[in-house]
RNA sequence: GUGGCUAUAGCUCAGUUGGUUAGAGCACGAGAUUGUGAUUCUCGGGGUCGCGGGUUCGAGUCCCGUUAGCCACCCCA
């Protein structure tokens, strides 16, 4: 007697992994309103979408970050001897590859946008998932300039330009200055700092990270590991002071026009210059910024900056470099909190998956077989069409059911070829029966739809 | 990788010192009222009580393990 072995799904294949997603239309649907406003931000300031590869070799991500970076990587090998590819975790190393072999013939400036999930490696907690979306949009170059000393300008422009289409894409979503803040720093006004106060060059980028350590370790351990980086006891002063006692307002000279063109950008409302904004990334080299929201509340919205180093890693030319990424968890999350994110039935309308008419049969038999072909030639014309899939022939509830699928017209199939046209939306019904031929070959007529309606 | 909390229907939750066949509201489906988005009424589908083991005559309930989620560390491109 063969054995009986019930495939029972065991609870791991009906979860999804760790610190995934599923996307039923509902969520889907929010997500693509969220894209929907990035992608239309980043077109209406000029940027071109581009992609690259899901995975890569995992060298693509040990030459910008080290060996450390393995264990927050997705990472696999095929066993015939292939080398070892990741899971992408971020798509800026991709980016610089795309530029570098192709450099010479890009425009200059280039600006790129990007917009896939992600995949990192780490325990999933509030605002931060194992596989996320994200948002990225990057300046390759500066305009042309005529003379050396006109590049920092250059670059000011190219960093001010990023920040407005950062701001530009969180206005679209209906964020204001009351909700968020761009907090703008820069990383030569703090490396200067602290070769004044006795670090050596070689040792700034520990400096920097030796910084970011400040709220998370006791005083007299912050100020003994300052001390071994060379640093003075009243350097250790003046730095605590500057960048988290806010014992300076004025931005440093290196951050002023950057200022300066965010308010002729119109955005200087959403800005705010903060010392201690120096991102824990290694490859930043001038002015670097993150948005948070206005409370403080969840973890940083969007971050980015200047580097201007990494696409010559990359095999480049020596090009300067300036973007930002932004993800959908704590946007999302923001925008919750902020009681931002519309109805269900809002975000359908403004993906256009709204139906423009229902077809209800009035329960003849000759009606009904009228449904399908009339669907037909509504599809055929363009248009939205639906029935109800219900077994009832009450018109109450098949009407009903068309205002729970937010049709904007029901079209009642009466006998002799005739039809009720309804408009859902304003609650009334055209006073005389059509002819089901004459709404068909002329359905905008009819039913005007998208937006042609009063 | 470390710790804390949590897990019952699609959702929000009941479920007594351990005791019959695990319930309610909402939602969903069907029907009734000559055909207009409402109300009401009737009926119905739905549950591996997260999963696995243990204690017990008997476990949704007690114990252990495990998985997932949330939260906090680490980290945060």
């Amino acid at each position: 007697m063969p054995e009986a072995t019930p495939r029972v799904p065991g609870q791991h294949v009906l979860q999804p992994p760790t610190g995934t997603r599923d996307f039923y239309p509902i969520e889907l649907a929010r997500l693509r309103f969220i894209q929907d406003a990035w992608r239309r931000t980043s077109i209406t300031h000029g940027f071109q979408e581009i992609d690259g590869p899901t995975f890569e070799h995992l060298d693509l991500y040990t030459i910008k970050s080290g060996e450390g970076i393995v264990s927050e990587l997705f990472s696999f090998e095929r066993f015939q001897g292939e080398k070892r590819f990741a899971l992408r975790p971020e798509f800026t190393p991709t980016l610089a590859r795309l530029y570098a072999s192709k450099a010479a013939s890009l425009p200059k400036p280039t600006k790129w946008f990007w917009m896939q999930n992600c995949f990192r490696a780490e325990r999933p907690q509030r605002g931060r998932l194992r596989e996320f979306c994200q948002w990225n949009c990057d300046i390759l170059g500066t305009e042309p300039i005529g003379s050396p000393d006109q590049e920092p300008e250059a670059m000011a422009r190219m960093d001010a330009e990023i920040i407005a289409t950062c701001v530009a894409g969180l206005e679209k979503l209906g964020l204001k200055p009351s909700d968020v803040k761009v907090k703008i720093g820069h990383r030569a006004a703090v490396v200067h700092m602290l070769t004044a106060g006795g670090c050596p060059l070689d040792k700034i980028d520990a400096g920097l990270a030796w910084l970011d350590t400040y709220l998370k370790v006791e005083e007299p351990k912050f100020r003994g590991a300052g001390a071994a980086l060379g640093l003075s006891s009243g350097a250790i002063d003046q730095l605590i002071g500057v960048l988290f006692k806010g014992a300076q307002g004025e931005p440093p000279p290196a951050a002023r026009r950057v200022l300066e063109l965010v308010t002729e950008l119109g955005i200087g409302d959403w800005c705010v210059f903060d010392y201690s904004i120096v991102r824990g990334l290694a490859y930043y080299t001038g002015m670097v910024f993150e948005v948070h929201e206005a409370s403080g509340a969840e973890r940083a919205i969007a971050g980015g900056g200047r580097y201007d180093k990494l696409i010559e890693l990359f095999g480049g030319p020596s090009t300067p470099a300036v973007g930002f990424g932004m993800g959908d968890v704590v946007l999302s999350l923001v925008l919750q909190d902020r009681g931002l994110m519309p109805s269900d039935k809002q975000i359908a309308r403004e993906l256009g998956l709204r139906p423009d008419v229902v077809v209800i049969s009035n329960g003849s038999g000759e009606s009904d077989a009228a449904v399908t072909p009339t669907l037909a030639a509504l599809r055929k014309a363009g248009l939205h069409a639906r029935r109800p899939y219900k077994a009832t022939k009450n018109i109450g509830k098949l009407l009903k059911d068309a205002a729970d699928q937010d049709a904007q017209y029901a079209m009642i199939l009466e006998d002799g070829g005739m039809v009720t046209i309804k408009d859902m939306d304003k609650n009334v019904q055209r006073p005389e029966k059509a002819k089901l031929a004459e709404v068909v070959g002329s359905v905008r007529v009819y039913l005007p739809v998208g937006g042609l309606s009063g």
